[in-house]
DNA sequence: GTGAAAGCGCTAACAA
DNA sequence: TTGTTAGCGCTTTCAC
């Protein structure tokens, strides 16, 4: 235990002078370096002990490493975030390295400032989801320090990647609307983004899916989509007016899960139910799977993403120097959120309820 | 622009000798301390632009500080987290502090471990989330460090406390169930904690206004409490089997939202209805408000509470040393996941349905 | 108002 | 194998 509380000012020589030995030596037993008898690390280990030591990273950040990672992450609001979280913190338990987060608010496109916070603070890695900070940027960046992206399309030699293949979970949501019947398809995103990386963007991939779908499919003068100016706080309002309008479509594809609720609220909102509009979302974040929501959503596997990029990180401090850019292969879960649109002019249906 | 890029490694020394001045003088202008021409000032802030100098917090740490504050949370998958980040987030805007999060997972207790690996990154002041670790050690700690607790109910001396009235928000929620005519009520929580800090925790505090709630309403006989090992991952299976049993109970009234949410599917997996069995839950987490979920639940204004502890914080470190114990009142919210019991054998009623 | 100099606690060469 | 030494980049007296 501690002798001058958890953070107390015992310092490498305060260990040094306890064990009767130099502070490199203390230094190579606490980072167990080559080169120390096993009586001196165990005079060191006791000392380390009994004064309660716990080495400065400030300190150690100057010199060498500070054994930390550090994750930018936007709106933690949204559950598929803190999923990749998870993974990530798994993937480090046991090792001796600490991840901290920096959270950057999306609104104001604070993604360089959270990330510069991190590497100002010596991490010796960085994980990032800043679909818009530029390429070139980045290329920059990861000349300092080891950088993986995650849900990024663009690739760069700098830095890795992992990305879920959002052409093919788009794809095989408008396939099942198509399969079900769905014509009037409307799709449901955020304001476009000029920025240098965006056609790298998941967004816009799944909003370019939806119109080439659209295309391919016959019903290019269909092509109907909706931008809220902030998905997530404006997605009702833009929901509602769309289910107001004349041209009511049967089916809504929102860009991903949070939006999809809103749609969700406004159909209830409207008076109406699944079977007048099928909703679908993108994420698979757990309360889709809900009784009360039952979305039909394509399922990304965070956590899975979140240790992945991580690994590549910890093989990149290792000194691997060339890119890696993994792909994930999201799946589509039908729920019963998605139905047959209603036969023009025919009774009302209420069979067909998709899962329990 | 940066001249070397993010994270160049431009020392205060290369600004000095860009603007013609010393180290000192530098140092001074970026913190803006006294002293200081504004010629002076000048020329080294135009130094600092045009070499995209920024401070090493590293090196920072070890004489001063470091202009990060670091908050410690756990399951940050439930959503009642995020939002007292992003209370502390939103009152750091426009600050010089930077927020740095650290994750702890509550399943293994790592309270502890987070709270010292901020420490050991040098933070000016922590805010955490740990009901289970020991008042001693905080005090210990709150030696070193300005320390913040939220949602504890014990008042040390040493560091501050945001919390809201548990006692309070649960009282208000089995007053709501005995409005309604309910008797038969239970409540499940997760497994008792022998912490030192054990009556200060929410859960318990709620557990034991339940307990005496139903004391003084008369039903003390009545009282069912069900506990699961993990509230959050086995709150589905420990509620069908309550469903389930002999003795059903009409109402039920979980620790918090995310159990809550799982009663509501175990319900619909028991083919019963909201008229069979009533949910309450606790923190008003937003998912909660949606239509297909209508939960009744207690708001807890989490983003007020993570503002607060902020200020508390910032406070500390400008000085102040009288500790500040903070509660903050939630409020009933009634959807219609409440009902009346349905009337012993009476026909099904189908009325009665809360909001939207 | 400004600069010189002394460390903060640690790690990495190098010497012994 | 161990100890000595020289900084890392910054802040902070304390002279000027």
């Amino acid at each position: 235990m501690a002798a001058r509380g958890p953070a107390g000012s015992v310092t490498i020589e305060d260990v040094a002078r306890a064990a009767g030995v130099s502070r490199a030596a203390v230094s190579k037993v606490i980072r167990d370096a080559y080169g120390v008898s096993p009586a001196m690390r165990e005079r060191v280990t006791a000392a380390v002990e009994q004064l309660g030591y716990r080495p400065s990273i400030s300190a150690r950040g100057m010199r060498g490493k500070t054994f930390t990672l550090g994750i930018e992450i936007p709106e933690l609001s949204n559950p598929f975030f803190p999923l990749l979280l998870a993974g990530a913190t798994a993937a480090l338990s046991g090792s001796p390295y600490q991840l901290i987060i920096a959270p950057a608010d999306p609104a104001h496109a604070e993604g360089y400032r959270a990330i510069r916070a991190l590497v100002d603070r010596q991490v010796d890695g960085v994980i990032a989801v800043s679909p818009l900070v530029e390429p070139a940027w980045l290329t920059e960046l990861s000349a300092t320090v080891p950088v993986v992206m995650l849900g990024r399309h663009d690739r760069a030699d700098g830095y890795d990647t992992v990305v879920s293949d959002d052409e093919a979970g788009a794809r095989a949501v408008m396939r099942h609307l198509f399969e079900l019947g769905h014509r009037d398809i409307a799709h449901l995103t955020g304001e476009a983004d000029h920025a240098t990386n965006g056609s790298g963007v998941p967004q816009t991939i799944r909003l370019h899916t939806y119109r080439t779908a659209m295309q391919e499919a016959g019903f290019g003068d269909r092509i109907s989509v909706a931008r809220a100016a902030d998905v997530t706080a404006d997605a009702h309002a833009t929901a509602l007016r769309m289910l107001s309008g004349s041209e009511r479509p049967t089916a809504v594809f929102a860009c991903h899960d949070e939006p999809a609720l809103e749609v969700l609220r406004a159909v209830a909102d409207a008076g109406l139910t699944a079977d007048d509009v099928s909703v679908a979302g993108y994420d698979g974040i757990e309360i889709a799977g809900h009784p009360g929501i039952s979305l039909t959503t394509v399922r990304q596997d965070g956590e899975r993403m979140g240790r992945l990029a991580v690994e590549l990180l910890l093989e990149r401090i290792a000194g691997r120097t060339e890119a890696r850019h993994e792909v994930i292969a999201p799946d589509l879960v039908v729920r019963s959120s998605t139905r047959p649109p209603r036969p023009c002019g025919a009774a009302t249906r209420l069979s067909a309820l998709g899962d329990h």
